[in-house]
RNA sequence: GGCCCGGUAGCUCAGUCGGUAGAGCAGAGGAUUGAAAAUCCUUGUGUCGGUGGUUCGAUUCCGCCCCGGGCCA
């Protein structure tokens, strides 16, 4: 059997990624659709939608995370969206579990997967694998938080760099997150994270997958474009309502401004706004301004991603034969 | 009409006792291994409203004009 034969008999995986406010919803409908209409022209008579989103996994945010609604979701359903409440953490290594469930269950059937979603890592993770770490470990966290909170961030960068002096070089700092992560495997394991971790393949994703993906990254040619439809879409979040969602999650969740879910883009403008200590508090041109500057600032760091990762194949989103590319692509992908 | 306060980076403003200027925010580029819609790194030349004058030299001082805002008529 050659090499090619071989791939050609790997079941097949869509990813349709791309930044905030690019148009992936849409166009993974339409895409569903046609591929309904054109079913003749692969194996796969039907097809199934995956989400590639971290703030999608959490129940009752709607509004501010442009989920799709139910009237969709009962035409197209989403798989890995409404997983959890808002005061839990879901994270990538539990995405590539889920992901990859999702996966074999939809080849078992003869279904296409298609992955939908702009959270890169979560992408990387389960194209390219993580390492095998120990998970978050609360308490841990918590100790680190309340040191920090003490003798600050850039003190236990130097705490790390006795234990791992690899780890804590390639680290700014101010980095919080990454500081903390590091300290806390060595904490929960003794040994430091750099000689725990594994390099992937990044460049060639096929050879240690057991499909075969055709990944495309949607990018606008016109930024300003982008930023339009962002402005555009973060009014229409304020109009549906989602100061009062927030009010609503408030009253439903034991929350705190800390919680990922209370971190995510919009939900932390909306808090500030409803807080009395913030200096945004009440300021409804503020939140607007925040809200739509976070949501730039987003996509941008999306469009990051989508350039660094060498298996994207770039896509303009605001292409006027859009459809019909996009269409034909995945068609001699799928024969 | 008179008086007062402003007009400096896309925005909000600081500053130059006269030697052509700097912060925050926004924007741009990058990193990214269990919080990732997170976290972090890099990046600041703009007729200093216009014009005339004083001066070796004006964004800075003076005159006039234009544009905001306020007070008095």
């Amino acid at each position: 059997m050659t090499q090619n034969s071989f791939l050609q008999s790997t079941p097949p995986v869509l990813f349709l990624l791309g930044p905030t406010a690019s148009g992936k919803t849409a166009l993974a409908i339409w895409l569903q659709n046609y591929l309904q209409s054109q079913h003749h022209l692969s194996q796969f008579k039907q097809s199934t939608l995956i989400s590639v989103d971290s703030a999608c996994v959490y129940r009752d945010m709607n509004i501010g995370t442009a989920k799709p609604d139910s009237a969709m979701q009962a035409l197209h359903p989403h798989q890995l969206i409404d997983l959890i409440a808002p005061t839990n953490v879901y994270d990538a290594a539990q995405f590539c579990r889920d992901a990859n469930a999702a996966i074999t269950a939809a080849h078992a059937q003869n279904i296409l997967p298609i992955f939908v979603g702009g959270t890169m890592l979560y992408i990387k993770a389960l194209v390219e694998g993580l390492s095998q770490l120990p998970v978050a470990d609360k308490a841990v966290r918590a100790r680190l938080d309340a040191q920090a909170a003490i003798i600050g961030w850039p003190a236990m960068h130097s705490e790390l760099a006795k234990v791992d002096p690899v780890r804590a070089a390639q680290l700014s700092p101010n980095d919080s997150q990454r500081v903390q992560r590091a300290l806390e495997i060595f904490a929960l394991t003794g040994t430091p994270m750099s000689s725990q971790q594994i390099r992937a393949s990044a460049d060639k994703p096929a050879e240690r997958l057991p499909y075969r993906g055709l990944f495309l990254g949607l990018q606008p040619s016109d930024r300003a474009v982008l930023h339009a439809r962002i402005a555009l879409r973060f009014d229409a979040m304020l109009a549906q309502g989602l100061v009062a969602e927030v009010q609503a999650l408030q009253q439903n969740y034991t929350l705190h401004a800390d919680l990922p879910a209370m971190r995510a883009v919009g939900y932390r403008q909306v808090w500030d706004f409803l807080d009395v200590t913030s200096p945004f508090y009440n300021d409804a041109i503020q939140l607007r301004e925040r809200g739509i500057a976070a949501t730039r600032q987003l996509a941008k760091r999306q469009l990051t991603w989508l350039r660094a990762m060498s298996y994207v194949e770039p896509v303009d989103c605001l292409r006027a034969d859009l459809h019909e590319y996009v269409g034909n692509t995945v068609t001699k992908f799928l024969r």
